[in-house]
DNA sequence: GTCTGTGCAAATTGTTTGCACGCAA
DNA sequence: TTGCGTGCAAACAATTTGCACAGAC
């Protein structure tokens, strides 16, 4: 791939990403930086998060209610979906013994590249909103 | 909910889910019936599939490539996923160590619903096919 | 000057929904 | 007879893309 020239709403986003511990979607992204870049426009959001993840800056973290969510913290952890509000919380990394993913690589003829462990359920906001 | 009636259609979707180790897409298992429905719609699959789904009989298991995949197989494992061909493999069920996902809790305030390990790489096939 | 970055709007595509009719109970 | 199930087509919504111009190197 062509070397990435800089640029300002690129460096932007990603700082924005590493300063926020919540996952944002695309368009959360977008209404954050609108109000300091007002000619900033949703494609080229769409177009530098493919970059960023292209390089390894930014990781996908999954789809929530049909949105994808994106996240600037690139050490291995992992996260917590609430069923509820859609939000997303990071997690200590969790993993299954050691060794124990390499192995299946042995095993399958699989070359593994990335590996996370999701946990989804209701936040605490919203277990206590609701009633049992 | 009110009670699911039986459906000729809805049955052929839960028995093409739960005969097969692929983890299709709504589109793919509307291909797979249409042969033998001729006037199936995708719409009947996609509201088949959410009502499986709210019934606990067939699970989300992701979106790859733009496409929700489906589960059949109800029992706790885990997958993996093919970066580059998109398919879906089961793996053996994977987990931290035991209580630690009840732990987190606790520690949290969460009601844990679900949770599931992935991971993601390339399949024997396409390792194969790619020279490093 | 060359080639990447961007705004804008149109296009694409997976999924959902409204409506009238078919069919299970 | 009641009301869920379905085909069909339109509606929706997230994301991608083509094009002409602006900006980085």
């Amino acid at each position: 791939m062509a070397m990435m020239r800089q640029s300002k709403k690129r460096d932007a986003m990603l700082s924005l990403l590493q300063s926020v511990t919540d996952h944002p979607s695309a368009d959360r992204i977008y209404q954050q930086l609108k109000p300091r870049y007002p000619d900033l426009s949703l494609g080229t959001v769409y177009r530098n998060l493919g970059q960023l993840c292209g390089q390894g800056l930014v990781k996908r973290v999954g789809t929530v209610n049909g949105q994808e969510r994106y996240d600037g913290q690139t050490s291995p952890h992992s996260h917590f979906i609430c069923n509820r509000c859609g939000s997303v919380m990071d997690l200590p990394r969790l993993s299954p013994g050691e060794g124990c993913v390499d192995q299946l690589g042995v095993q399958y003829g699989f070359i593994v590249q990335d590996c996370e462990f999701v946990v989804r359920g209701l936040c605490r906001d919203c277990a206590d909103r609701k009633q049992f």
